[in-house]
DNA sequence: CGGCATACG
DNA sequence: CGTA
DNA sequence: GCCG
């Protein structure tokens, strides 16, 4: 019941898109009980100006006749009138006198003729509507014969796994214990220890991909070549009636028609599945139906599904680009990379609890992502993946094999197994994990390391920091910054084995950075731009890129040396330490660096598969490749430094070489 | 039903 | 295998 | 999980 109730949705977008509702209004028509449009005998186009008009004019619209309280349409008829009603499942009685425009008695419905609609709208007046008014009925009971409705997901009341034994934190691990861990299991995990690491039947990441695929598919047919948000005039989906359900279906059909009015993005009508050409903020409209989206994606990472991983990133990125909020699962599944499985989490998602106008719409959930947050696997799991140094097989392998449960287990039990930089990760793992860096410490990290670089290597040395900083997050989990230098040539020369100029010149620099005081840990130091350097000899090819023409990267541990105690603390520096990377590229290889290291991951996997499918173009952030003749692709991502070309200005050219086009690094959250 | 980004230690 |  |  109570089925028309206010659209819960706030139309007002963060970006562009006039919505016809929030034009200043002469017209006045919130006050009328809610209007359905017949479409019979209109033409999409009509009835969809029709819709504007009417939504612009504040009026309540439905999409279940059986919920309207008028009805309008091409009809001149009374019997034309009772006989639309009905074959939309409406069954009703004459009301003879009739009753006058306005009023809306309960159980009634009026069938009125479009020229009414018309003629207010041309005015931008009110009309009377008694005078095109062709039938009163009173709604009344249809003979027998009840329609399957859409089925209502069961909700709560599910494994309820004895949950309970809180391992609160375990807090940073500081201390040391030394212990033999030859037999994982003693002592530990009381006989979880002996679960699989492979196939854990029981598992709750495993189970929840089954759920998922019980679900019904709930499948929307999306139109092949141009795609349109169905339209419900659409007979065959027109043909169910799906009243005598309470709520949702007239809210349903009801928002429905306003994911009509929308303007439908280029990427979604184009089909455009690649995140790298298209705008994705940082902020976007549907963030919180993302973040659920997230904690599956990371479901699958930990149950090392790395396919799911992909279609859950790709539908991410897609509903991460769109710019409105998603009002049904029938115009989620009109976005790229959105299909059955993707709407259907959205249905139950949209469906799970309502939200008002006004209200976050935080407290929706799906139940799979209430699971998985209920479940000791899940969280310990993540726990322990949070660990650097520390993927996910390591994080199985604890959970699974060593039956660990805790920080304080992985501290206590399996210390002297773990790497040395698995070691730091777990001493730090609270500073690393729970204290976002705020831009301003990044931009004084930048800073410090920059002038680090021109000491050691003078004047010209430039750099930008890259990562989630250049997206634009408000805080990021560590430092990304890319350096380099305009002249080739100080990148040439001697190469021995261990490759390459650009690898002294980290050393030099980071040298300096320790000498200073600013690194507390140097977790790698070397080659390897992160997303690649050039080797050469690959095959036969030639192409060869030198060794000026490698990336040079160092992952350190740094923290702020300025230290002001709040007195009781102590003179002990209790600054948070931070992640901190170094990317060193010879200017040939800068742009692509940039490129390369700015991110997201979506948007650098579709970037590669981009150039690959246009251009046929190997893509890393050392070069771009010609993978048939094994060349280097001439000119791109190069730095014209030398030339006075800012850095920023190189990637812009690149983007726009690779046939990308130029994209704002904020507009590359793809999630 | 195959493909899904890429490279390095 | 881990990192990005 | 989605696409061609």
């Amino acid at each position: 019941m109570a089925s028309t109730t206010q659209i819960p949705i706030d139309l007002t977008t963060p970006s562009s898109s006039p919505s016809p509702a929030e034009a200043d209004r002469v017209l006045d028509l919130s006050h009328l009980p809610p209007i359905y449009l017949l479409p019979t005998r209109l033409s999409e186009v009509t009835l969809h100006s029709l819709e504007q008009g009417l939504l612009g004019a504040g009026a309540l619209l439905t999409y279940n006749p059986a919920e309207a309280g008028v009805v309008v349409g091409d009809v001149n008829t009374k019997r034309r009138g009772l006989l639309e009603l009905r074959g939309r499942g409406v069954w009703s009685e004459e009301v003879i006198g009739g009753v006058d425009g306005g009023g809306e008695e309960e159980g009634l419905v009026k069938v009125v003729r479009i020229k009414w609609i018309t003629e207010m709208l041309e005015k931008g007046e009110e009309v009377e509507m008694g005078r095109w008014v062709v039938y009163v009925g009173k709604k009344v009971a249809p003979p027998v014969v009840k329609e399957e409705g859409e089925k209502e997901e069961g909700e709560k009341e599910e494994g309820e796994k004895e949950e309970g034994d809180d391992h609160g934190e375990g807090g940073p691990a500081k201390k040391k214990v030394k212990r033999e861990i030859g037999e994982a299991g003693d002592g530990v995990g009381d006989g979880k220890a002996t679960a699989s690491l492979k196939s854990p039947g029981q598992s709750i990441l495993e189970r929840a991909k089954l759920d998922a695929q019980e679900q019904s598919p709930h499948r929307y047919h999306r139109g092949r070549g141009t795609r349109h948000i169905r339209h419900d005039s659409e007979p065959s989906r027109r043909a169910r009636p799906p009243l005598l359900h309470h709520t949702s279906t007239g809210e349903f059909e009801q928002i429905h028609i306003l994911a009509q009015l929308r303007t439908v993005p280029d990427y979604v009508s184009q089909n455009l599945k690649y995140s790298c050409l298209r705008d994705t903020p940082l902020k976007p409209p549907n963030s919180h139906f993302i973040s659920l989206l997230q904690t599956i994606r990371l479901a699958r990472t930990l149950s090392l599904d790395a396919i799911g991983i992909r279609a859950y990133s790709t539908a991410i990125a897609s509903i991460a680009a769109y710019p409105y909020p998603l009002l049904t699962s029938a115009e989620l599944s009109t976005l790229p990379g959105c299909d059955g499985k993707t709407s259907s989490l959205f249905h139950e998602y949209i469906h799970s609890t309502p939200t008002f106008a006004g209200e976050e719409d935080d407290n929706r959930t799906i139940h799979v992502v209430q699971e998985l947050e209920a479940s000791e696997e899940f969280t310990t799991l993540r726990m322990f993946y949070g660990i650097w140094g520390v993927g996910v097989h390591t994080a199985r392998e604890f959970y699974f094999k060593n039956g660990w449960r805790s920080l304080d287990d992985v501290v206590e039990f399996g210390w002297d197994s773990l790497s040395r930089v698995q070691q730091i990760g777990v001493k730090y793992y609270e500073e690393f994990n729970e204290h976002k860096i705020p831009r301003a410490e990044v931009e004084r990290i930048a800073d410090i390391i920059i002038s680090a670089a021109r000491k050691v290597g003078g004047e010209k040395w430039d750099g930008i920091v890259c990562g989630g900083y250049r997206r634009g997050k408000g805080q990021s989990g560590d430092v990304d910054i890319v350096l380099s230098h305009p002249e080739e040539s100080l990148f040439e020369g001697n190469v021995g084995g261990k490759g390459g100029v650009a690898v002294e010149w980290v050393g030099r620099i980071v040298g300096e950075l320790e000498t200073a005081g600013w690194v507390t840990h140097t977790l790698y130091l070397g080659r390897g731009g992160g997303f690649g350097s050039q080797r050469i000899d690959h095959t036969t090819t030639t192409t060869a890129a030198h060794d000026k023409d490698t990336l040079a990267k160092a992952m350190l541990v740094w923290q702020e040396q300025e230290y002001n105690p709040p007195a009781e603390l102590g003179e002990k520096n209790r600054n948070p330490h931070r992640r901190v990377d170094i990317i060193l590229a010879p200017p040939s290889c800068a742009g692509t660096a940039i490129l390369g290291w700015t991110g997201a991951t979506t948007f650098e996997r579709d970037l590669r598969r981009f150039v690959e499918k246009r251009w046929g173009w190997k893509f890393d952030s050392g070069g771009v490749w010609d993978r048939r003749t094994g060349e280097r692709v001439k000119g791109l991502g190069d730095w014209r430094g030398m030339e006075g070309e800012g850095l920023v200005e190189c990637e812009k050219r690149l983007l726009e070489e690779l046939g990308v086009g130029w994209r704002e690094p904020e507009m590359r959250n793809t999630g």
